[in-house]
DNA sequence: CCCTTTAGTTATCATTTGATAACTAAATGG
DNA sequence: CCATTTAGTTATCAAATGATAACTAAAGGG
């Protein structure tokens, strides 16, 4: 196994799947809600309940840049902190059912851009490529 | 088929690859090349050679700030332009030698990251990584 | 009970990025 | 050969993002 070769196809893969997403994803456009608080509410919605460290973690912000990004959104009534009683200086990060509303919106959107993107193909070029994703995240992308 | 089903895995899955590939990239730093100018030298690196027009509309950004970002990169001597003779308004831009040096570098870097994270697996593990990149790749992202 | 660590906040400033208008110069098309 | 389109430039301004210092308040450990 050719693993130099191995690694030069990984890059161009993973500059296909940028190019996708970007190009799926840029026509999507929230009002009042900056790129990098989009990504907050991404990560929030997928991954919720979430803490403010993860957040700052995941998404390689400083946690006061945290902070004050979800200070808007919180603000903005997108999603709301819960006190966790075990550790009150901690607290998990939800979406509101505001924000649920406008991420099922997104999503939905995000969908028939997908949906679009696939339609062209059989059923079973579309079983492969659902096992081919995951033989990637099971192998691969999970640490 | 199950064509939501399907969509559900996509979305788990390119968050996943953001995930990984950010945090293989993130400790790459380069001095006084800021984040949007590091996107257009990757895409210079593996598209060369491009034209302005171009990383303008795959990284999404307008054309003057394109060009005030590439001129940057040029004063850094990274990269080049190269006129084309057959339309003198166009250009192609490359890497300049100490640009694909640099380049090169981080591609090494980049390359001992990946090898870190695969290091563990086996040789047919591998083998079916290969083809369910290819597959992805030639069913799915490519247009 | 005190000291340290953890988790987050607030304020402030510099830098980067985005958006737009007004421009040049070359190509293209009738 | 003139009008229009294409490709890129320059300047300017506003907004978003990044970095850092100084802070609070709760938890944990001896």
């Amino acid at each position: 196994m050719d693993k130099g070769k191995l690694f030069q196809q990984f890059v161009r893969f993973t500059s296909s799947v940028h190019q996708v997403t970007n190009d799926m994803t840029k026509e999507i456009k929230i009002e009042n809600i900056t790129t990098v608080q989009y990504k907050i509410l991404e990560f929030i919605t997928v991954s919720q309940p979430v803490t403010l460290s993860e957040i700052s973690e995941c998404l390689h912000l400083s946690l006061p840049n945290s902070s004050r990004e979800l200070k808007k959104l919180i603000q903005s009534q997108l999603c709301e902190k819960i006190i966790d009683s075990n550790d009150r200086r901690k607290f998990d990060i939800c979406l509101t059912e505001n924000g649920t509303v406008l991420m099922n919106k997104v999503f939905r959107q995000l969908e028939l851009n997908f949906q679009e993107r696939i339609k062209n193909l059989t059923d079973s070029d579309l079983k492969e490529i659902e096992e081919a994703i995951n033989i990637l995240q099971t192998k691969f992308l999970s640490r």
